[in-house]
DNA sequence: TTGTAGGCGTTATCAC
DNA sequence: GTGATAACGCCTACAA
């Protein structure tokens, strides 16, 4: 019962040839019904299994997608991840994946080694810090479909699935001022990364359109991580003109700010009003509620996984950089709004 | 450019035979250094790489690790994740994860599908409904090292990565009554998982220790999940005696009854203490912060992975079902304590 | 220290 | 419809 047996075991039992047994089992017209049967039921009676390792030296697949996103442990990302898997495993696929860690270094230690693994095609979600591209090269030299997504770059041939990140900071960034703020402080991420920038764009343009002039100090860079709160506190404590809206790119840190904010006798909305980004659980559990903008991370990943496996399947004709933009959605709490 | 490479090209290319050019690759004693160099050399030259199809089918292991889990999005699972990941992958592993959905059917297929990958080991947290363990024969059978983690079963030769769930939830009842709380309400999770079930039997002994008594009304089961929140509401507004503590198996939905429940008018907490599990991100952002079991997910990923190494490197004497049970910790907040 | 050759388990291209 | 047989690319005794 513990050796693994090979098409050529049955092929000897039923006294066939192993070229039979492989059609048998993969349901190869040109094979009788009768003769199939009797492979599949000696198969099964044996407790044979296929061995990819054989199939994919073979055909030179894998049935398997790689995925490179910077952090696991983030509640978007495992969203999304979701999102993937269910979507790929239908269609037959398994999931390689591993995180970068926000290091480029480590994302092309990944890239590299998901190539030599043979995945079929990879997903990824770029690092903070990554500025060059030749690691993904191999995959478009090989025409390994290759699609970013929410962290993207634009490369040729390569699709991107985002949202519109722009468009999203400006709806934000309206609605506090139509709630009547005056003086606006954008908390944003590392702005190296596409998503935060493309948000401060969007509140950039947001000021523009009501007549307000964007000064360098309307907007503080951090790494959205707790330990960034105390600073965030006293800057906006030391503004001369008194801040009344924040718009920060993530509703987790906004949540710890409010928690801040509060303990300095701020009144939420009524001294400051805050807007977060993303639409965590989180931000209808603190209080107030948070106002925010609803970015479907698992959603985004059943996308991408349909188009990562319709490109595998060439139902979908290679069009020049395919972009998804998903819509995205301003979702309004006490948090901005008495 | 675009073609393949092998180890033949290779040794056509330097004028020696393809074991060689193999043995170099591998740094394998009994190379001379100089040739080691210079099939090194003329690898990077070419572009190499090695496939590893070919790799797997000759050495029958794939380096990779399956990994089962009920849902990728969860907060906790995402820990659990990112820590076996990082693991793995330093020890040069990579990482297939599926998810079972809570789904003993999907888990099976799961199963079956990462054995067949060829796993060379498989990590696994159960399905709500799992209730045999016929899928895992394979991997007994075949001396693939199977771990469970959290939501165990104990197989024979398998190890186990929990924390001390009956302990937790004793710590956390005996805190309320500690607190004052005189009419206990355990709001579990499904009662076929051993960490539900299991803090609920902390829950009796603590309850038992102090003299009060375990009624069936003591104890609600739900599935966790916000839609059961007014369900929860109901129930503590409808007994006779009036609750005045919670012991709520997941921080998230105790944070969904503070939430709830303050809008009722109850005060958290003089009228009713409410302590969660896991420790959350939430926990401290809700209001009142709520009152936790450090549950670390993380460095339980972390375990796992090492364990799973070290099965594989033969480190780890095969000991017969060789548990690990990592240290959790009470966490104070104000939703306990005035 | 290096070369030779068989094996890993399938798939696929020919024949028959 | 089915049977040979050659890939697929690497590893590893066994020889030399």
């Amino acid at each position: 019962m513990d050796k693994k047996i090979t098409i050529y075991d049955l092929a000897k039992a039923l006294g066939v040839s192993a070229g039979t047994v492989s059609r048998s089992l993969n349901n190869h017209r040109s094979i009788s019904d009768k003769t199939k049967q009797r492979v599949i039921a000696k198969a099964n009676e044996l407790g044979y299994q296929t061995n990819k390792f054989a199939v994919n030296l073979s055909t030179q697949k894998s049935n398997t997608i790689g995925v490179i996103v910077p952090k696991l442990n983030s509640i978007f990302m495992s969203d999304v991840l979701a999102g993937i898997e269910k979507t790929v495993n239908e269609a037959g696929y398994n999931l390689i994946i591993s995180q970068s860690l926000e290091m480029m270094e480590k994302e092309k230690l990944n890239a590299k080694t998901l190539y030599n693994s043979g995945v079929d095609a990879l997903l990824v979600s770029l690092a903070y810090d990554t500025n060059d591209f030749d690691h993904f090269a191999y995959y478009i030299r090989h025409n390994i479909p290759l699609i970013f997504l929410d962290r993207v770059h634009n490369l040729p041939n390569c699709s991107t699935i985002i949202i519109n990140n722009k468009q999203a900071g400006f709806e934000a960034t309206e609605h506090l001022i139509e709630q009547g703020c005056k003086n606006l402080l954008c908390i944003s991420g590392n702005l190296k990364r596409n998503v935060y920038s493309e948000r401060l764009m969007g509140f950039k343009e947001a000021l523009a359109k009501h007549q307000m002039k964007f000064k360098k100090s309307n907007c503080l860079e951090t790494e959205l991580d707790p330990n960034d709160v105390p600073k965030v506190i006293n800057y906006i404590k030391n503004q001369k003109q008194a801040i009344d809206g924040l718009f920060v790119a993530s509703d987790t840190f906004a949540a710890h700010c409010i928690k801040a904010l509060k303990k300095e006798h701020f009144r939420i909305p009524e001294d400051i009003k805050i807007i977060g980004f993303n639409n965590d659980p989180i931000s209808e559990l603190v209080t107030p509620p948070l106002s925010t903008i609803n970015y479907p991370g698992y959603e985004m990943g059943v996308l991408a996984g349909q188009s990562v496996i319709s490109q595998l399947n060439g139902s979908l004709d290679l069009q020049p950089a395919n972009s998804i933009t998903l819509r995205h959605q301003l979702i309004i709490r006490e948090s901005t709004h008495i």
